[in-house]
DNA sequence: CCGGGCTATGTTAGGGGTAACATTCGTACT
DNA sequence: AGTACGAATGTTACCCCTAACATAGCCCGG
């Protein structure tokens, strides 16, 4: 394995010459440059890894943490990622970490500290439901670390954020329903721990007031983001003696679980009731009826967090940093919306 | 930052000591591990994963390296991977690998060397499609990198294979169609350059012949494991004037396919027409009805490939190498298989 | 023609571990 | 008692690269 005083001697210059010709740093005139390279490629040298991370202190890895909870979701933020870090000669490593929420300030820190001090990853991509975890973000501000979260998110001043407005969304997927004529609109919710849940109630509810009709708190199940919870309570939903004629789920898994519930029930979709997700997850498009849903632009969040880490771990003092990403979301029709039943 | 130094200093022993008990290497006391252990623990010790990785020339880190198609199937090993990874504390990195096929085979060679060259993983794991990639056989050799493959294979002394019987599992499936009174039995091909398909259709050939069921060339479509050559089938299939009274899906996602064209041409399942699928994917039980299918531990697929390569890179030179892993596979009996039509 | 400020190149000292080899110590055997 | 040998511990030489510092050559103004 060549390594880098092969390729001095080859070239017959120093062997910091070659490290700034392969780094491309300055100082260097072009012609032997040129002769630098030559050489490396002569004596076929690769540079190690491990020796380039041992001293310039950089590990030039971006670590996605993630639940263990395998979601569409998080698998298509991470092929963003993936891809980014491909094209930038970053590796992306994952890794796992559970029960955060029951675990007490000191072990979160130990853990994080154990990862990031083994690590030391350039940088950090958090995702739901660890994105919104305000504990967090107070133990990774003591590590300096820059950290990326993805999905909607309060915390405060927190560096890197890369989400849609969902809110909005939620908004506009509601007022379809309206204009389709629905006025008793139901709504599962979500984990009560996640943001997502909060900003899509909270647009269900702008949508409902702004076509001035009243929220129903009858109509209006928990959830917890998984089929089960949806199948539950598509099932006391439909069953209600004023029944809704839409409901919308705070995500596709729960909004399968509402179309399962229905056809348990004969009824027929969307003829009876209208039925809508957010998330355009894999699934989406494969239910019977393929369901009208928001699309988020997962792959571009992964991507724009990968990007902003390595911006930030690449970035001299003086440049500034990039703005925060919001991206775009967009709505989806399918098959599993119609007009009210009259 | 405390270093082994400090540590050693804090007991009052020398670097290599530490060393030992930091590694679980013999020939220190247990009265004096104890003691640096906890000196470790007080100045708040963390190996530099860099620094061993230079020294001991090995990267702590296995490879996946998946195509850009995401699917339930590869994420799902992933997390397996992931997991055992974590335990042993080595560091799953994820890479893509896009179009190998079109790739001559000095470009193959080229892209997967500087992947080895530069990362130096200790294992490499492949899944479908790369993993019965038989020129990625020679490929890899060359370059004396532990190769784990997922999935159904047929590369000659492949040195870890983990998998499934999938032809048996087929075959049982199918046997399963046929005790409910079947006979127009359908059968939806996947990609052909997988093994998948070939082991999957020669199952279903099996149980046919075993039945003494003639397999009817006009009853097999061409597929490509996506949901839209599913629905395609599916159409062709079910508007036969002799129409199958089942259908075997070589996965899960052709399997909704079928549903779906079963449910736009006003058919019920499993009244109708039964249909069945592969995988156990987390859209298996979510559609309508849920599907009949072969559940692959791929968790356990994914561990099982880490611990190999893990094993393989730890062994010293008498240990012998643990047999390659054939897996339990397990069929789901749910909604949309019945009794075949009077 | 000398000193000062450039740029282009070279030299050296680690970065934090681990393997190989070296040493010391305790014990058992002759 | 002397020796041999294995276990417990220590010393040192790298692993390969890059940051910091050092030097050499060049141009320019005074």
């Amino acid at each position: 394995m060549a390594k880098m005083i092969d390729v001095a001697r080859k070239a017959g210059v120093s062997i910091k010459t070659v490290s700034r010709v392969l780094n491309n740093e300055p100082h260097v005139k072009e012609a032997l440059r040129e002769q630098v390279r030559a050489a490396a490629r002569e004596v076929g040298y690769v540079p190690s890894t491990p020796a380039r991370r041992l001293r310039s202190r950089r590990s030039y890895t971006i670590h996605m943490v993630s639940h263990s909870h395998r979601s569409n979701y998080v698998n298509a933020i991470q092929f963003g990622a993936m891809q980014t870090c491909q094209d930038e000669g970053y590796q992306l490593v994952m890794s796992l970490m559970d029960d955060l929420r029951d675990l007490p300030l000191d072990a979160l820190r130990e853990r994080f500290g154990k990862l990031i001090a083994t690590s030391k990853p350039d940088g950090l991509i958090l995702v739901p439901p660890l994105s919104n975890d305000e504990r967090l973000f107070d133990v990774l501000n003591e590590f300096e670390v820059p950290v990326a979260r993805v999905g909607p998110n309060d915390i405060p001043a927190a560096q890197i954020i890369v989400k849609i407005d969902e809110r909005q969304a939620a908004r506009e997927l509601t007022a379809h329903l309206i204009s389709l004529g629905h006025r008793r609109i139901a709504f599962v919710r979500g984990k009560e721990d996640q943001n997502a849940t909060h900003e899509r109630h909270a647009g269900y509810c702008d949508a409902l007031r702004a076509a001035g009709v009243a929220v129903d708190a009858a109509l209006v199940k928990p959830g917890d983001f998984n089929f089960e919870s949806g199948l539950t309570a598509g099932h006391e939903l439909l069953a209600m003696g004023a029944r809704p004629t839409a409901v919308f789920a705070a995500n596709d898994d729960m909004a399968a679980g509402v179309l399962m519930a229905a056809h348990r029930m004969g009824l027929e979709i969307p003829r009876d009731v209208s039925v809508v997700g957010f998330d355009d997850s894999e699934i989406a498009e494969k239910m019977w009826p393929a369901l009208t849903t928001v699309r988020q632009p997962l792959l571009d969040l992964g991507q724009l967090a990968a990007r902003q880490l390595i911006d930030a771990a690449t970035r001299k003092p003086g440049q500034p940093e990039r703005p925060s990403g919001m991206m775009e979301y967009s709505i989806i029709y399918r098959d599993s919306t119609g007009p009210v039943p009259a």
